[in-house]
DNA sequence: TGTTTCTATTAACATTGTTAATTATATTTG
DNA sequence: CAAATATAATTAACAATGTTAATAGAAACA
């Protein structure tokens, strides 16, 4: 009876393992039920004997990839010590990562989420990613009093309104054109949301 | 020689109309080649005589929404006499047309931009969209001396990300679950912004 | 080994955007 | 006005999409 559920396991994690490429390299355009499962090595009908659809197994890759977006930034910030320099250095590189995995921005903050279909944990865990990503950060910043905690509140949700608000307007082809520029608006807007 | 250019743009115009109707009720889920010219009364080929293919299309819906969408914000804050008062409302009027019409917000910021075939004169309007529905008011505080003409500079951009990164999170049902959680949010974020 | 139960695959359908072939309608010309 | 031509609109067709139903294959068990 466990063999079942290990294989089971295995199985699911082929699909995912294929749609985490996918997703990766050619973004959500490449997602197809039929690219998956090749890529997988099965048929495109045994996807649906391990997923209620194509929308529930994109959807089970945002852990996978939040887990991922959170080393990367671990790994680019690594020289820089606690404090706001560190901060800020956690918000770039956290804009960083989506700009070079687009395709993981649209599924974190654009893919439609299914009329129901896709867990509350993982709505959570996007809505969540960009504060999760600084956690440590911010609780330096309260407990070595350079913010309140009230502060901290309030800091959180303008930054991620505005991070979320620059890269969709940029991996989206609206503004800017060129990627200096949308650096330099980046530095600015990040700069002075956390320098209060 | 002119009669064929008048029935053509005539043409157009039933396929626009056709399109900004289904854009405004069912969204852009609801835009097919197929719909369109139904509602129009053609064939689904005929479409093609007049538009490249369904993008260039239903990018020329743009100028419409946003006439139609500064209109909108002019009646709901036409008793507020100038100042940042209005200011704040046509805001919170902007966010409020792009809630009633979903559809319309995913034509200005979600719908990709084809490599080539959508007009920068279209990106430009969608770019200067806030700031166009705004501009009376942004001059206003300036000759009154309640902003400086850089802090407007700054403003603009802030207001710009916020609004969309609030819009963007509500209607693609990421957070918050509520109407009026997000309306308190938006309140919030957009009252902080402008009193400095 | 033979039967049953589960798993994977192929076939099939409806829908999508787009192009080619064909028919209907205007326009021009004799 | 009638015949020839150009233009506009439609149907047919194709490839790709997501999904379900029918089949074939493998594994488990008696």
């Amino acid at each position: 009876m466990k063999n079942k559920e290990i294989q089971e396991k295995r199985m699911k994690e082929y699909f995912i393992q294929a749609t985490r490429n996918i997703l990766k390299s050619e973004g959500i355009k490449g997602i197809s039920v039929r690219n998956i499962a090749d890529q997988a090595g099965y048929s495109y009908a045994t996807l649906y004997n391990y997923f209620k659809d194509v929308n529930d197994l994109v959807f089970l890759c945002v852990n996978d990839f939040q887990k991922e977006c959170k080393e990367y930034t671990i790994n680019q910030t690594s020289k820089t010590s606690d404090g706001i320099d560190k901060l800020k250095k956690i918000v770039m590189a956290y804009i960083g990562y989506f700009i070079e995995y687009p395709g993981i921005f649209d599924l974190f903050y654009i893919a439609p989420i299914g009329d129901f279909g896709t867990k509350q944990s993982t709505i959570d865990v996007i809505n969540n990613s960009l504060d999760e990503v600084c956690e440590t950060q911010w609780n330096y910043c309260i407990t070595h009093n350079i913010y309140t905690s009230v502060q901290v509140g309030i800091l959180k949700n303008k930054l991620k309104y505005t991070v979320i608000g620059l890269l969709l307007l940029y991996l989206n082809r609206r503004s800017p054109k060129s990627y200096s520029e949308f650096m330099n608006n980046a530095n600015k807007e990040v700069e002075q949301l956390i320098r209060n």
